[in-house]
DNA sequence: GTTTGTGCAAACCCTTTGCAATTTG
DNA sequence: CAAATTGCAAAGGGTTTGCACAAAC
């Protein structure tokens, strides 16, 4: 059994304090475990238990669970920022299967990529740490649909 | 030799009119090829010889070339867009590695994610179309100053 | 001549920030 | 108690949009 990760020795070890609301995100974070969240999503979770908890918080919380690698910030192309919480301490190294029909996100987690990683750092003198990739195509649903609308 | 995309007749096919701007505009974008530019360097290059051009134009513009496959949008993690020039009409099919201590964009275009494509195909059911791959790391040059740094 | 595109400026909207009050250790 | 954090509201900043004028076909 991993342990979980123990978020008020996180936080002293690098000179944050532990808050309420530090700790009610990262319940929510925790929980909503798998989910791409925007900031809103977010907030808006965390706020049906704790009105109190503003934006601001939230931003600036998520801002400091990046960089305790809790969670990974996904750029979505058009729209807003996602976040992810980081389960295994794998940031960036998984892939994201994104539908180009329905939008939805699904996250690969096989490492396709270790081989690669390798190539890539003899060849162009770069040491790769790690990656976020976008694979963008359709997913089973939406091609179903497409093969009947084709059909009709 | 590769014939050059006809804009004008590209334009027509999808219905667009074919405007000064909007050549002024491909004109930068073809000659900055290999280049990751924002909106707002598009803009200044445009008008250095066209002054009168602005930004929502701009924007239009790209817009429109992104649908028609002649430019890549990449979404860059945590400031703005950026845009390059799509070659050989190769949308998303390469990869960028992202220096994590300088910032610069560099390709690849060697295309290690045929394989993967496939497995990804049948394991996830999932169509691959393309892929915008980022690859973080540090690159050659910021290696070399943290060696540097470390031996001093 | 009608439709589409342009330019300006204002609006949008996600995100960040300043500041006074509050909480943590 | 000193230093960090919070919440609010306002500011930032890249991008989009409304509208009157201009250009394209």
């Amino acid at each position: 059994m991993e342990p979980t990760v123990n978020l008020k020795e996180l936080f002293e070890e690098k000179g944050y304090k532990y808050t309420a609301q530090r700790e009610k995100i990262f319940d929510i974070l925790k929980k909503q475990c798998g989910e791409h969240l925007t900031a809103t999503d977010i907030c808006e979770l965390v706020q049906s238990n704790h009105p109190d908890i503003g934006m601001a918080t939230v931003y600036r919380t998520l801002l400091i669970f990046e960089e305790l690698n809790i969670i990974n910030k996904l750029g979505s192309e058009d729209e807003f920022s996602r976040y992810e919480f980081n389960a295994n301490n794998d940031t960036h190294k998984h892939y994201h299967l994104i539908c180009v029909k329905c939008g939805q996100i699904k996250d690969i987690k096989e490492n396709f990529m270790a081989e690669m990683s390798e190539n890539v750092s003899e060849k162009y003198d770069f040491t790769v740490n790690g990656y976020n990739q976008k694979l963008y195509g359709i997913c089973k649903e939406c091609l179903a649909k497409e093969v009947q609308n084709a059909g009709g």
